[in-house]
DNA sequence: ATAGAAATGATTATATTTGATCGAAAATGA
DNA sequence: TCATTTTCGATCAAATATAATCATTTCTAT
């Protein structure tokens, strides 16, 4: 067996494990501790995993370039029930805007047989997404890359997304309540979710029930401009109603 | 057995194995361990697998970005030559246009430390190959994606072209000679590269040497349009020669 | 058919990798 | 705090894989 391939089986080994000592991992191989170690700490180096005396630890999930940041992976099976409800609203033919939250991008997988489509929107894992899928044309906003959250933002794709009309809209928030309606943490990406709202006949809010009843710094659009909330079942009753009494139509 | 067919094989044994040793490989085919070694290391060059000391690894699956089309693997050396050269035209603080051929694409490793950088492109692999890179900034061409050239094309990429202006251009062709000019097979890209032409100052066009001399359906500039050619060395000098009699400066 | 080119295989010298040993450093428990 | 135990890091020797070189075979074009 050689070097690369038992990096690998540590790293299987560990994703089970969560953490395992080194004479641990040198038994489960059939190979000396040594060298374990030796492997142990060039992964580290690759940030792989984490170091510990005695052992190492799972590395913290990284992000290429299909996966969201860490914040991110907080209530991820509440988003991908949201995300395949949300697709439900999709039909063949039609053209939608989708932001670039993490969210909106549990849709994908749902999509890929809701054909055909056009799909516009500023972010790149949605664009990778749809990479090899032949019958959904996909038109990429443009402006300025944000790294971070792999998407572009700015005053251009602001304009970009103007000249466009789509019938639906799916976009995210940071928070959602029946006082401050809308509500983001981030300036631009609030820019970008307001042009699509303007240029979409229907806009459906993409939102788990963690964030709803709690507002983030930015109001960034009323309750009455969003045609319908998708959240999941987990939604508190009170929440509910104080939503509904708003004449704003749930799904769950 | 020949060589292509060879290199089939290993890649349909590693498909369903993980990862082989040279010895196991060499039985299977009945073939000679040394001539497995030389296989594998075209192989990993043309990154269809990962080399491993005493064996070889399935290639990690590419982001659905960073892989460029299989006709794109012919004459990598060189077209690797040619990026390093014209990453060396590039200084500190440049705001440069990319365009989305594989040959530009070879400059991004030695872009990666001529900081601050702002790069316009319309190329997603290049905007993935700088994603995790601090100080080289991306702006996005917008449009439509083409999935099969992972790239951005179209009316409103042109468009957004047209409202920036660069200090230099970087751009392919396929084809280049004295008497046509630069020439391309796709409509689309050609109006990408005019667009850029005419929003730089100076414009470097690279292109390998396999590719002058030769014609492609489409003209779509004039040798005059460019400062300069970056090519490779293998250039015939009769080819040099014409191209030098037009006044075009070339780099090999 | 034959010269030249390309691919393959064998051999040897060089690189890497592995495992062992031992002194140093870190964790553990009183 | 100190002593004990465990782990770590460095160096070395053995095993193994690789690169380089050359001879042989196979293919190609004339």
């Amino acid at each position: 067996m050689g070097f690369q391939e038992r990096k690998r089986q540590i790293l299987k080994l560990l994703d089970k494990q969560e953490s395992m000592e080194v004479q641990e991992i040198a038994d489960a191989l059939g190979i000396s501790a040594i060298t374990i170690r030796r492997d142990l700490q060039q992964l580290s180096e690759e940030e792989l995993l984490i170091r510990t005396h005695g052992g190492a630890m799972k590395a913290p999930p990284k992000s290429p370039f299909t996966a969201f940041a860490d914040k991110e992976n907080v209530a991820v099976a509440r988003k991908k029930q949201i995300g395949k409800l949300a697709a439900t609203l999709v039909k063949p033919g039609d053209t939608i805007f989708m932001d670039c939250g993490s969210t909106v991008f549990t849709m994908c997988p749902h999509l890929k047989h809701i054909t055909p489509l056009r799909i516009i929107t500023n972010s790149l894992p949605i664009v990778a997404a749809f990479m090899e899928v032949e019958d959904i044309h996909v038109n990429l906003i443009g402006g300025e890359l944000d790294k971070q959250r792999k998407a572009i933002h700015g005053e251009r794709a602001v304009k970009h997304i103007e000249s466009y009309h789509a019938a639906k809209a799916f976009i995210g928030a940071d928070g959602l309540s029946a006082r401050n309606g809308l509500t983001a943490f981030s300036e631009t990406e609030a820019g970008i979710s307001r042009a699509m709202i303007a240029s979409a006949n229907a806009v459906y809010l993409l939102c788990d029930s963690t964030k709803i009843g709690k507002d983030s710094y930015l109001k960034f659009a009323p309750l009455s401009d969003i045609t319908a909330l998708v959240t999941d079942p987990e939604l508190p009753a009170t929440q509910a109603a104080a939503l509904k009494k708003k004449e704003l139509k749930i799904y769950s």
